[in-house]
DNA sequence: TCTGGGGTCCTAGGACCC
DNA sequence: TCTGGGGTCCTAGGACCC
């Protein structure tokens, strides 16, 4: 049996943990540079506030109807996930952590153990609740697919109360009979048109496709996707943890970036993101992009991008920002104004099985890198950072509405008064 | 005044080789 | 009657997720 617990409107009711005075009210959230909504709290969706519209056409349909806005505070968000996290965890001794605020847990021998899976549910969210005062839905099913199934009926379907449970195929059914196909993990909405077409409309009109057929006509992917809605497990955490194929970091600036320093001073940071994330899956990378482009919605779209080849794989983040150095002089322009940049590692191998070149001294420090790693883990984020990175307040995110850093800054912890 | 997120994986199609 | 292969690598764009 698998688990799906996640954390309704996550960022939304982050918000609303160290802000009781806003519990009741619609809560919006925005993402980097307060671009677009990406959290939309229970209220207002009932308001019908899209997902990912840019803010400023939705600004004052959000004034009007009293909505209270806030900027992506992540600091506050990678804290209180921890928190929930580990709750999660204690109820379950397999857990595998999806995203920020989701974390699948699988069974494995708990059979005889618990006889009702929706008092189980129950007993995590009350426990979630209680300690950290985050409202989560919890789905059961016998696959990731149909746990993640079960966890929509918990949250969006009437009668279930933050807990479905789907463990036969009776079960499945009759969840998945209330379901729109583009509501199976998944399943987008391009897919979704497609589908429709072919007279599929809702998840058990998918789950009754051939996946043979069906893989001919879409991909891998949707062959999958069936066959885990027909209890099927295709997709697994019990084998060694998949590393990442290709690890990015992208941003764009809360000010248009026009001055090649700022551009590489960003670029910089991007090179200490990465080279942190490759080194902790034990990755280094062959290959680099490196890209900056100007905004896409204006006229005469400026965009540059390179692949930088390393002699010898990589995961220092020195040597990822000489590759930028070596490059930037042809991705800067003057006069364009810089929108978002980033870098991004593809074709990863294993640390384990790096190759090194008999004709090139290899560059890469991993005592230093670890060691770089252990002092920014104990003194936080950016202790020691490479020169370049040098912070410039014109390239950094735009957070206009952000809320007190309530668990992660001394300055910001709340204070009781008697 | 101007404004539009970030990350990962898959795939179709072109270029090239023998 | 008419007909011309098959594999690999690379890249841009598509698609999905939250």
């Amino acid at each position: 049996m698998f688990a799906l617990v996640d954390a309704v409107a996550f960022y939304a009711s982050a918000e609303k943990v160290f802000d009781p005075s806003i519990r009741k009210r619609p809560v919006v959230v925005l993402t980097n540079n307060d671009g677009c909504v990406c959290a939309v709290s229970p209220e207002a969706r009932k308001l019908n506030v899209p997902k990912f519209e840019p803010y400023f056409k939705l600004r004052k349909f959000l004034e009007q109807h009293n909505v209270v806005v806030r900027s992506s505070n992540y600091e506050l968000y990678a804290d209180l996930s921890t928190r929930m996290m580990n709750v999660i965890g204690r109820f379950c001794d397999n857990q595998y952590i999806y995203s920020i605020d989701e974390s699948f847990l699988q069974f494995t021998g708990f059979k005889s153990i618990i006889d009702d899976w929706h008092a189980y549910g129950q007993d995590i969210r009350l426990a979630v609740w209680r300690e950290t005062k985050l409202p989560v839905g919890v789905g059961f099913g016998t696959t990731p697919t149909l746990s993640k199934a079960a966890n929509h009926a918990a949250k969006k379907l009437e009668g279930y109360n933050g807990v479905a449970v789907i463990d036969d195929d009776y079960s499945a059914n009759e969840i998945l009979a209330k379901m729109e196909v583009t509501d199976v993990w998944g399943i987008g909405g391009r897919l979704g048109k497609k589908l429709n077409m072919m007279r599929i409309y809702t998840a058990l009109d998918l789950k009754k496709q051939n996946p043979k057929y069906m893989r001919k006509q879409f991909s891998v992917v949707v062959e999958r996707t069936i066959e885990e809605l027909n209890g099927q497990v295709c997709i697994s955490w019990d084998d060694v943890k998949q590393p990442k194929q290709e690890i990015f970091s992208t941003r764009s600036f809360g000010e248009r970036v026009t001055d090649v320093h700022d551009l590489k001073s960003s670029l910089s940071t991007h090179c200490s993101i990465v080279g942190k994330k490759l080194r902790e899956q034990s990755s280094m990378t062959k290959q680099l992009i490196i890209f900056a482009h100007s905004s896409p919605h204006e006229d005469n779209f400026y965009k540059r991008s390179f692949l930088y080849e390393f002699p010898v794989p990589t995961s220092d983040s020195r040597v990822l920002a000489n590759a930028v150095n070596e490059v930037l002089p042809q991705l800067f322009h003057n006069g364009v104004r810089f929108y978002k940049a980033g870098i991004g590692a593809i074709e990863l191998v294993s640390e384990q099985f790096m190759q090194a070149d008999l004709f090139t001294p290899t560059l890469n420090n991993s005592k230093l890198m670890n060691s770089l790693d252990s002092i920014n883990k104990v003194f936080g984020k950016g202790t020691i950072r490479l020169a370049s990175e040098q912070q410039t307040k014109s390239w950094e995110m735009k957070r206009d509405f952000l809320s007190p850093r309530y668990t992660t800054r001394w300055s910001d912890i709340p204070k009781i008064q008697c």
